[in-house]
DNA sequence: TTGTACGCGTTATCAG
DNA sequence: CTGATAACGCGTACAA
């Protein structure tokens, strides 16, 4: 392992003016740097990443998370409520306890908000599938993507493991004895939804089932009306794409009177704190919401420190959280 | 941002005591730890895993690299080769690149002699996708497996996102005018194939196009027999799960004469050295693979760390590598 | 059983 | 333009 100490020895110079070269900043002539180039060649030498990290903690960093105005709201609207209950709220929290560990400070903005104030920072963080103007895309800085994955574009991400979790959870169903598992879904346009959809398909396939599956708009209306049309082919289980459907679903059963999990059984996804409150609560697949914001902001710290620079998505897996929608074992 | 000197002072101790209660290090007396862990609650102490990843470095790191015999034999052949041309062995030029930096030592074993051998570890690597004894799944140390997912396990994984490069491939294929695009692929039961399968339907459908697939046992005899019931059809595109069929795939149109790209164009996946040594040389999807190594090394030190403990699969975005058998633009 | 002091590799600061 | 050196937070020999 070699160490800035070495080449600098070998360049003849000091470590300080080693580090100047190789970040390119501050002073030094065409000829050191010469020199410490050489040297750097010739020892293969690669710069710690934990112990830059660790030299730079001194400053700190500056970064800064986005959404959209409808998450904004989201956000807004449960400032005066005593829990946080929602999604982003707990990535956010991920955030932050990630960004207090590490001496970075942290602004949430919207897009708009951003693009107007046009501070620098070190790092970006986006948060949510929403659409994103295009020079906040541009600007030259790292960039995390959570919970948004667009297909065809090298983007660092954060995602929950739908498929997996999905595929799970369906399959433990089968196993538990049910057959007539149907799955209600949001647009397949969205990653999410689409990867929950085929591990639902893959373990309906697997185990040689048929997958029976309904889009739907995330409405009242919507749902009920394709609850209405599956109802008399009396399912065993209905898999929907995440809780809020999930929720709207229990309302309908209840609505027509439909035992649940008696005659009809439910399964959620992403286990909302409304998962709990409803009644009875919603089995659901467990996303980790708090780990989610908080490996974003480990990878964007990555990124800034210059390290593992070639994109990937990250998965995070997902766990099914038994309540009482199903019947159990 | 507390460090461990806040919690050493509000305790009442040393550092270094902090250091030993928090780790379960030495010995302390029973009251020196209640007090440190009183502290340590009061402050939310969380220690900086970049400062104990310097810190521990001094001793460094003992890791090592399973596979199975298959790969052994894989890797022991190309030994007498100049050039060191599969897989896995540029991953695992990724992998000692990074333990070289990080002051890890590196054993390389096959799964049996692992099992024999007995030593403790800090932490494994395995290396792809054939089935691993239970025994070493079950050993109680950090585990990153490379190029291998297995659904419903909850694996720290790193992968190549074939889905991603399969999907923005098919879709430009599709874009510069062709219909007739067909896929030929191995096992759906891996998780790599399957992938790549979804990311060619998805861009299909999503163009309004039939997918067309065909499976095949990875043998000349199989793909020759599903060669000669597609040809007739007179497909414009042929895209294959890997670069070893599609080069056996390119084979068969040598043999028969038949013209690659004008009368049929082809595509693999992997990028393997092959690729650019047959005639003509294959456009393909590259996959990351020294990084895969790097990247997994790192998750692996992340895991020994104590950091991002939480299981996910990394996805590793690919690229396409246009050389001769498409037609370029 | 506990504390002191140093080292890990890098960068920022300040003096030259 | 360059060098010396003090941090960054933690773990651990060694001393007490």
């Amino acid at each position: 392992m070699t160490s800035i100490d070495d080449v600098a020895k070998l360049a003849g110079v000091s470590t300080a003016t080693v580090s100047r070269v190789i970040n390119n900043k501050g002073k030094y002539s065409e000829k050191t740097k010469l020199k410490v180039l050489k040297a750097v060649e010739e020892l293969n030498y690669k710069p710690s990443t934990q112990a830059r990290h660790l030299a730079k903690f001194r400053k700190g960093f500056n970064i800064c998370v986005l959404y959209s105005e409808r998450i904004k709201k989201h956000l807004i609207s449960e400032k005066n409520e005593f829990i946080q209950k929602s999604f982003y709220s707990i990535v956010l929290k991920g955030i932050a306890d990630g960004a207090q560990e590490n001496k970075v400070k942290m602004d949430t903005l919207t897009f708009n908000e951003f693009i107007k104030k046009n501070t620098k920072y070190d790092g970006i963080l986006i948060l949510g599938s929403d659409k994103i103007p295009n020079n906040i895309l541009e600007c030259n800085i790292p960039i995390v993507f959570i919970d948004n994955y667009i297909v065809g574009k090298k983007t660092n991400s954060i995602v929950s493991n739908g498929f997996d979790g999905t595929y799970y959870t369906i399959d433990k169903m089968i196993k538990r004895g049910y057959k007539k598992i149907f799955h209600i879904h949001g647009s397949l346009m969205f990653y999410g939804f689409r990867r929950r959809f085929e591990g639902y398909e893959l373990a309906m396939k697997n185990n040689n089932l048929f997958p029976i599956t309904y889009e739907i708009k995330e409405e009242e209306e919507s749902i009920n009306y394709v609850m209405s049309m599956i109802m008399p082919k009396k399912p065993e289980i209905i898999f929907a794409s995440n809780d809020s459907i999930a929720i709207m679903i229990l309302k309908y059963l209840k609505n027509n009177n439909i035992k649940v999990p008696d005659e009809v059984q439910l399964i959620g996804f992403d286990d909302v704190i409304d998962a709990t409150l409803v009644n009875p609560p919603l089995s659901t697949i467990k996303v980790f919401k708090y780990e989610m914001g908080n490996v974003a902001l480990e990878r964007l710290i990555e990124l800034i420190n210059g390290k593992n620079l070639h994109p990937y998505v990250t998965s995070l897996f997902t766990e099914f959280i038994e309540r009482k929608t199903t019947k159990g074992v």
